[in-house]
DNA sequence: ACGACAAGGATTTTT
DNA sequence: TCCTTGTCGT
């Protein structure tokens, strides 16, 4: 491997791998290239891949990860790496190793809207007014404590908790937390937080399976250090407490999660933690021009408590920033769409290499009005997920039913979809019964006479239909593939019929994203069955539920080489780069925005850190909008620029619109905004007095977590309060007193309850599969299977001994449907199990089974 | 039980 | 402005 390419600090901190590194990588100075260079230097000093676990903040990045390092090493190698978000490790693993917490291998993840209902039934059980618990602020409460790993038993016995909500006239919230997880549990289910709780709570509980993951991961390194929460901050320590092989790379500048419980603290305490800790800079910037650099770093001046860092560029030293002051929105918009006119149609800048950015997802629509009007193409990346439209998530709820019948949240959404007559008293009396016999709802439809459920005769029938349909699905789960179940689900329950039968173009609308759904699984199978995975519905839930649309959205697909501009929030760019940023809106009480503001320094802190990663995105231009009017909750507002713009170097600085754009016909050019003296009567910076999340480590109530283990070493003590039975967790469903037997393996005591699919090697699942394939084949609406564009294959797969005399030979050169042209390095196997390794131009090296793959041969 | 309509409320970021 | 919630009438 080529050290050369990388820099003197940059090289440092790959090869040091005997001790802690932390590593403070300004913007732009080649984070991802140290994390990939390091990693294969790793490999090179003979640690094995399946030993190294890499945690990144986004899926994407762990994808663009992979195949760097695959780029520097053996592509083999690269994919054995442990890497991904800690959602998605950490499920992985909990999937394998819940049984002892209660819960089966196909627990369901609860997305943030399946909580917020949640903490909905339960006010509604407990008779509170939702006004005055805010089912919001009662989710962001009982996440700020999973984050901060204070269980309910914890939470309900902390003067500081307790007083605190007390003051807020929500002094129930503990018992609500309570209830919440006792619920999840009935559930089956976990939330996001639970994802990182009972993975810390599973290490601490069980020293021996800690301890199999300590062996396992030699060496830990983790992106995006600043935005990680305690509890991820925690779990990290768990792994590598005794070998301190870890490494750590973030820019504490550019932390801008916290209000999801990320918590600075972590990288500037880092080398406290951590004895011995070398810490490297990063601080060439490579990416931005000195202007922009300069400037960036005189805006974050304005914080305190930052790592000391001198980011620098030697790159040209650029433009100006330019400001652009304007009356309105709407002028803004058209302002910057003139100018992304210009830059495209003068400069010759391309679409793809401008973006433009905001603070609020509402901000869009007046820009891609006056795009549009100039047949400007653009992207808009986030609003409304994919996976969040109504349609969408119906489907899913009856998949998530189907495998796990015990999902409140999923029976909730679909019991009467679509409509079957059972209405919401029904539901009420079902969810009541419930609550009344300590078990899940769907407990209660499979023995209403037991459970006393009080319906008439009509209703019950209703019920049993439902019941025996979902039933009927269930049976499939262990044998049918996931895209021929969704689609006899579809069509079986009656989705189908529903969604097609209109005709409006919001109809139309729906059927699409529906039939893009049904592609997306058909896709899914497609991949797993050539790569030798398990396709059933438990692997494809397992993946989409944390997947955002960001991650599978805007991959290959041809959309990269259409030329578009980008739009997205500011929070959605992190990480990226463009040649030429536009960043609107800057306002005060927009951005910063007034929700910040009410958090005090804190808030307006991250604020700023926000906007230097905005600035910081940019190559060579940067354009800066401020409006002195904007369109808000139905009616026109006045706002004062930004403090960000008066804050911002001015030396670095054009004001008004420069040379001589069409967009200069504009009346507002002076540049009074930036000294004028309207700012002075201006009432901000004050901060509530009791924010329980405030700056001040002494006043925040969850405070003394940080410092002590929350658990002590105590295994026997429920950690979350007392329920019935002996059971901590409060419930008998796994039939297993869970915390008492974890002294025993816990691996085999795993067995019972069913081991996750998705690790285990393919041959295992090799009858399985087979039994697969044949259903999915008879399936004529099968994409997966009646595609007409692979003739060659068809013999390919058909020849039984395909190495030899088969059409395909080593050396042969073909076009895969989806990763593209590649080469044949190997085949082997015979009939069904017939393989291929392939060397891809683009995507590396993959082995594909060939009885599923498509592709052609070429020449 | 379910559809239509009104009112009201909320509008920050997302694994 | 938009969307979600609640209430009403059938």
């Amino acid at each position: 491997m080529d050290l050369s390419l990388l820099n003197d600090a940059q090289r440092e901190a790959v090869t040091c791998i005997d001790v802690p590194s932390l590593v403070i990588a300004g913007a732009g100075s080649g984070k991802t290239r140290v994390l990939t260079y390091k990693i294969a230097y790793l490999l090179e000093q003979d640690y094995k891949p399946w030993n190294i676990l890499a945690l990144t903040f986004t899926n994407k990045a762990a994808r663009e990860m992979q195949t760097r390092i695959g780029k520097l090493v053996d592509q083999k190698l690269s994919s054995a790496l442990w890497m991904g978000t800690f959602h998605s490790v950490f499920s992985r693993i909990l999937r394998i190793e819940c049984g002892v917490l209660g819960f089966t291998s196909n627990f369901t993840i609860y997305d943030a809207a399946d909580s917020k209902s949640l903490v909905k039934t339960i006010l509604r059980e407990m008779q509170l007014d939702d006004k005055t618990y805010k089912p919001s602020t009662v989710c962001n409460r009982i996440s700020e404590a999973k984050n901060r790993l204070i269980f309910p038993n914890q939470y309900l016995k902390s003067p500081g908790l307790t007083e605190h909500d007390a003051s807020q006239r929500m002094p129930a919230i503990g018992e609500i937390y309570l209830r919440y997880m006792q619920r999840c549990r009935l559930s089956d289910a976990m939330d996001f937080d639970d994802l990182l709780l009972y993975t810390y709570y599973l290490f601490e509980t069980y020293p021996e399976v800690l301890q199999k993951y300590q062996d396992r991961f030699e060496y830990v390194l983790v992106d995006e250090y600043q935005d990680t929460n305690f509890a991820q901050h925690r779990i990290v320590w768990q792994l590598t407490q005794h070998r301190q092989r870890v490494c750590v790379v973030g820019d504490d500048a550019q932390s801008i999660y916290s209000f999801r419980g990320a918590n600075i603290d972590n990288i500037l305490n880092f080398q406290k933690n951590y004895q011995g800790t070398r810490l490297f800079k990063l601080e060439r910037n490579y990416r931005s021009t000195q202007n922009i650099v300069r400037a960036a770093n005189s805006l974050i001046e304005h914080n305190r408590g930052q790592i000391r860092k001198e980011a620098y560029s030697e790159n040209n030293e650029g433009r100006r920033i330019q400001l652009f002051n304007v009356q309105s929105d709407y002028e803004e918009s058209i302002v910057v769409s003139h100018k992304v006119q210009a830059l495209h149609g003068r400069d010759h800048i391309p679409y793809n290499d401008i973006a433009i950015l905001y603070r609020t997802n509402s901000q869009s629509r007046s820009l891609e009005e006056s795009l549009r009007k100039l047949s400007i193409p653009y992207r808009i990346y986030g609003g409304l997920s994919f996976y969040q439209r109504k349609e969408i998530k119906d489907v899913i709820a009856y998949l998530r039913l189907v495998l796990n019948p015990r999902d409140e949240e999923a029976l909730k959404r679909i019991i009467n979809y679509p409509a079957r007559g059972i209405g919401d008293t029904t539901l009420q009396k079902v969810l009541g019964c419930a609550v009344e016999n300590a078990t899940s709802p769907w407990q209660v439809l499979m023995s209403p006479d037991t459970m006393n459920l009080a319906v008439n005769k009509g209703t019950l029938s209703k019920l049993e239909k439902f019941t025996s349909i979902i039933q009927s699905f269930h049976a499939l789960t262990e044998s049918t593939d996931a895209y021929t179940l969704a689609k006899r689900i579809c069509n079986e329950a009656g989705i189908s019929a529903d969604i097609n039968k209109g005709r409006e173009p919001e109809d139309i609308s729906r059927q699409e994203n529906l039939q893009e759904l049904m592609d997306g699984i058909a896709s899914f199978v497609e991949q797993a069955n050539e790569e030798g995975n398990s396709v059933l519905l438990r692997d494809y839930l397992q993946q989409v539920s944390l997947l955002s649309d960001l991650d599978s959205d805007n991959t290959d697909e041809g959309d990269k080489t259409d030329e578009k501009v980008t739009l997205m929030t500011i929070h959605s760019a992190k990480g990226l780069e463009f040649r030429v940023v536009f960043v609107v809106g800057l306002e005060e009480e927009l951005f910063p925005n007034r929700m910040a503001l009410d958090e005090g320094q804190r808030g307006l802190e991250e604020e700023r850190r926000l906007m230097y990663v905005a600035m910081t995105r940019a190559e060579e231009q940067l354009y800066l909008s401020s409006a002195k009017s904007r369109f808000r909750f139905g009616k026109t507002e006045l706002s004062n620029p930004s403090r960000f713009l008066k804050e911002i170097d001015e030396q670095y600085i054009n004001t008004g619109y420069g040379e001589g754009d069409r967009a200069s016909a504009s009346s507002s050019r002076s540049n009074d905004f930036l000294f004028g003296s309207s700012r002075s009567d201006n009432p901000f910076g004050s901060s509530r007095s009791g924010n329980p999340f405030g700056s001040s480590r002494s006043e925040n109530p969850f405070a003394s977590s940080r410092s002590e283990n929350p658990f002590g070493s105590s295994r026997s003590e429920s950690p979350f309060g007392s329920t019935n039975s002996g059971n901590p967790f409060g419930q008998g469903a796994s039939g297993r007193s869970s915390s008492q037997t974890g002294t025993g393996n816990s691996a085999s005591s795993n067995a019972s309850s069913g081991i996750s699919t998705s690790n285990l090697p393919p041959s295992v699942w090799g009858k399985t599969l087979r039994s697969v394939t044949s259903v999915s084949r008879g399936q004529s609406n099968n994409p997966a299977s009646s595609n007409g564009n692979c003739g060659n294959v068809a013999s390919a797969k058909s020849d039984n001994s395909c190495g030899n005399n088969g059409s395909l030979c080593v050396g042969n050169v073909i076009n895969h449907s989806r990763f593209g042209r590649g080469t044949i390095v190997l085949v082997e196997g015979t009939g069904l199990d017939a393989k291929a390794t392939v060397d891809f131009d683009n995507v590396g090296r993959k082995i594909l089974l060939l009885r599923f793959a498509k592709f052609t041969i070429e020449g």
